[in-house]
DNA sequence: TAAATAGTGTCTCTAAGACACTATCAT
DNA sequence: ATGATAGTGTCTTAGAGACACTATTTA
């Protein structure tokens, strides 16, 4: 089938899409609609195609298979273990996508079915090829870089509060960040969060002022977890 | 040439090789034997080879290129632009290594010639392919886990005095530690650092009791690079 | 002796965390 | 009024950094 001495190896990427949703962290996932894994659940990805990025490659197959476009896409890791993928050998390199609860997934392509999925009803091991590990380093990568960049506005609208914010790293981390601390962190590290002058007034309570995202990646000093977790 | 719809994407891996000789970091280095970029410097690497692992692969590859075999390879990040080799639409899983400064490097396979070259006196653009990206990538990340991880100790011999380990700091992070800090430090992190219960009475001043590698991977807290650089 | 490096003491300052308190809304 | 959430004040404590000081060697 192949005549030259090396391309035995495929090429794929893989997307981890992670949104919240009624304060569940929740991934994107779509049900295979071919073999192998056909009717499995798996992460949105595809071949990789001639004179394409990788990342280009990963928005594509996202949009192909869920509907959903993205903007930015984080390399993750790269697993090519051989044996993983059950017709031949086949690496993948897997991104990391973080949006707030918006757009609703729509099966296509590949996909017969395409979904947002909470992280606490996945059984393990339920995932097609080794989904499972790669969905775990993706939720860890978030974890992590919840602490010391401003990831955390990735998962809210453009608008925000800050109780929306801390919601972000008490769902992710699992924990519940003291409010007064955290309006304090969050205000007082320059360019993590810009004031819009707004008030949002919703639900009981003094209304909370709304902000949007700062120019800052990273935040100096980070946001611990050590008392977390 | 391929009669397949789809490995057109080549998979190959990279290994940025890192030590300090001399008080200076060093990258290890082979000189190219056959097209392209024949007789330009570049990481040693090679095509993944069916049934292979990444990392395995990343080992062979440096083995065959310098001679060197390494234990630990972790993975850097994967690097797939089209047109990044001129060969066709290659990817490469890049890795990185972290060596005590011992063992010398062969030329050998495809390499005329393999060296530990000191960092700065590499040209700007003076590697093959997109090789200064990956070392800069690799050298970043370095950079980033002597902060928050053992791995300056993978810098030095088995055995060492604090002042070695102080120096990988020094010279990674172009600053200048404070030494009675860095003592306390180290000392007083748990797991990072034992004491063999010997002493090294080398050069001027008082012996220096020696240490070897603790159990612990993380540094908690972490050493922060916030005032240098 | 002086010079050099190893290691400790101690002070200051930043920032995290606990938690009380005030502010402003809905009911 | 009560209850809820927003946001501030204040105290304690951990730990980083500056830097003085002691300890132990070589020259």
């Amino acid at each position: 089938m192949y005549t030259s001495a090396y391309p035995i190896v495929s090429v794929t990427v893989d997307t981890v899409a992670l949104t919240i949703r009624d304060d569940r962290l929740c991934v994107l996932l779509i049900r295979r609609g071919s073999e192998p894994y056909a009717g499995s659940w798996a992460l949105p990805g595809g071949y990789v195609e001639p004179d394409e990025t990788l990342a280009r490659a990963a928005a594509r197959e996202l949009e192909e298979e869920t509907g959903i476009r993205v903007e930015t896409l984080e390399q993750l890791a790269t697993y090519g273990d051989p044996g993983r993928d059950p017709r031949g050998h086949t690496v993948s390199v897997a991104h990391l996508a973080v949006l707030p609860d918006a757009q609703e997934p729509t099966g296509g392509d590949d996909a017969s079915e395409a979904a947002w999925r909470p992280l606490d009803e996945l059984e393990p091991d339920e995932l097609a090829f080794d989904h499972d590990k790669v969905l775990a380093d993706g939720v860890e990568r978030a974890r992590a870089k919840l602490e010391y960049t401003n990831l955390a506005t990735s998962f809210v609208p453009e608008e925000f509060t800050v109780s929306e914010l801390r919601e972000v790293y008490d769902v992710i981390w699992g924990a519940r960040l003291d409010p007064g601390n955290f309006h304090r962190k969050v205000a007082g590290s320059t360019g993590f969060v810009e004031p819009t002058g707004r008030y949002r007034k919703g639900g009981s309570g003094r209304p909370a002022r709304t902000f949007r995202a700062g120019p800052a990646v990273a935040l100096n000093p980070p946001l611990t977890r050590r008392s977390v977790s």
